[in-house]
DNA sequence: GTAACTGCAAAATATTTGCATCCTT
DNA sequence: AAGGATGCAAATATTTTGCAGTTAC
């Protein structure tokens, strides 16, 4: 046992899956790339397209819930029907997550994108109601759309 | 018929319907009256439970979305699939929608306000996004649910 | 009277569940 | 070998669309 666990060690560091003791299968190793490729925020419909054929569409619910539960990734706010998700950080755990960036979307290209190096607001909430999470949604124009023609 | 008449102007004033030129039609106040009551945010689900079988399914869709065009009511981004509405202030149009106040979550009875009293966060956007719109949600405990017994 | 709104039916989408099979550990 | 993950089929749920009848103005 000591000897395979050296090198599952040496794999996980790059491997979320296996840190959050998940099954390592392609489906998950996949969309877990997509994610990591995009680096940005992703929807069902944005997976299903990129991954083509290439898995079932319920797999792809399955996959992403299973993500969520494990701290994985995390579901961005939208007030159209689609929900978007995007990778968490570390600090991220099944029941509690951190996130005080940003989520970006961009009126242009309809991007998403998760800004962490922003500063969360200081709220000035009406007495009597108390904070445990904040979400800051901005929507403008992003970086890229903004130096590329208009 | 002359009768009638003075009595709906009567009620013209509060009613948002005919400032927007729409007609003023049972569902459509009933729906309103919802929202004025509860002071709080609505999802499409919660409309169809608290209307009964007054109206049809397709209706209420058509006159959210009705609402929405209008500036009426906005819509309450969200993490989980219910899309939440909630009445505008008068500043809003068509266009221009104009929501400088907080989304409040209660994570214990599940309700969402909008706490107008808060201050918006002075944001540090990394160069080159540019913030044209925000949207604070911020999930907590409401003042009721704080008062009350744990 | 006319344009707009509603209800009903049905189509199109989206999501969930059950079960047999296959894959990871 | 055993437990978990996937694919397929099918059940549900949600949202959209077309059209005929009704209502507001």
């Amino acid at each position: 046992m000591a000897g395979k666990k050296q090198i599952e060690s040496a794999v996980s560091a790059q491997d979320p899956l296996k840190q959050k003791g998940l099954s390592v299968t392609d489906s998950r190793r996949k969309i877990l790339q997509l994610f990591m490729q995009q680096k940005g925020a992703l929807s069902h419909g944005d997976i299903e397209k990129k991954a083509g054929a290439t898995f079932d569409r319920v797999t792809i619910y399955r996959t992403l819930q299973t993500f969520l539960d494990k701290g994985i990734i995390h579901a961005i706010p939208s007030a159209n029907n689609a929900i978007l998700y995007a990778l968490c950080h570390e600090q991220c755990g099944p029941d509690h997550h951190d996130h005080q960036h940003i989520h970006f979307i961009c009126s242009r290209c309809k991007h998403t994108f998760c800004l962490d190096h922003s500063v969360t607001p200081d709220l000035h909430l009406p007495k009597g109601y108390q904070a445990q999470d904040i979400d800051v949604l901005v929507k403008g124009v992003c970086k890229r759309c903004n130096t590329t023609s208009k």
